[in-house]
DNA sequence: GCGCAAATGTTTCAGTTGCAAGTATCTACG
DNA sequence: CGTAGATACTTGCAACTGAAACATTTGCGC
């Protein structure tokens, strides 16, 4: 036997995927966001407002789930949906300022959790875990 | 600003995972196989018999879902459920010869697929990034 | 310009999940 | 022994999810 199942790629990353985001999501419960709440903040506040198809593919969640999602976290008062003019198909997702300021809390939690996950981890080690898991979405992309 | 959202590690991790779980659940769908239960198959298949709770901390799926997934396992003659009479109130879960016959089909594909992706990429490196994985879980584990 | 296919979101509905409560078994302690 | 508490699993129920159907807007071919 030459392959061991629990050493698998796809095993480990899923392991390691879920311990990391149920331990983060616990974190950030007291602010009633979720997980992928959290990620829809991050990424609007980083890179400023994005269609809902673009949403769902940056942060790897079906387009209904999402729309669903954007359609709390608006009552909430964190992002505001609207169409533009130019194009009105499209959703332009935008973060609020009190989604801005809920951003900018849990990022720096997030900053706190990461650097606790990485801790002592060689620097250069965990650029390079990063590069590989970039290189790897890459790749099934274009499979 | 010094943090990039789009750089952290839960991030790239969760975005790697999802993209190698849902291409791979497709390649496993004829076989009416789901990406937890081919797990299950797998670590039965590979290490034996396991309680309830210990597949549920190896696949990471809640304990009640999982024994609803067995159920529907031993239905498909996959499994069965065993009360060892050593100590009633555990339940050890068995694979059966048509389980592990599908079992070591779906590892096969498992092994093309992970080729697929690791590719070309300098085999050190991949278990490097396996390694610093299993850091990433057993770290988390123990906060 | 007009009709029709494609693009983009939303909604519906059946199926699934996770939490909490329930059941069964075991263990320890008086 | 008997009973309280812990352990291991199952089930009920409300909430959530994904696929398919639907609605709206755009752009293409004629």
């Amino acid at each position: 036997m030459d392959y061991w199942f629990t050493d698998s790629l796809p095993y480990l990353l899923n392991r390691a995927g879920v311990a990391l985001g149920e331990t983060f999501s616990r974190r950030i419960a007291r602010y009633d966001v979720t997980l992928p709440m959290y990620r829809v903040l991050a990424i609007l506040r980083q890179t400023g407002p994005k269609s809902l198809g673009e949403l769902s593919s940056l942060v790897s969640v079906e387009m209904s789930t999402l729309s669903r999602m954007i359609g709390t976290m608006a009552k909430a008062g964190q992002v505001t949906r609207i169409r533009p003019p130019e194009n009105g198909r499209v959703v332009s997702i935008e973060i609020t300022a009190k989604g801005a300021a809920l951003a900018d809390e849990l990022m720096q939690i997030a900053m706190q959790f990461e650097r606790g996950i990485l801790g002592d981890m060689d620097a250069a080690a965990a650029e390079e875990l990063k590069t590989l898991l970039r290189q790897i979405s890459q790749r099934i992309d274009r499979l």
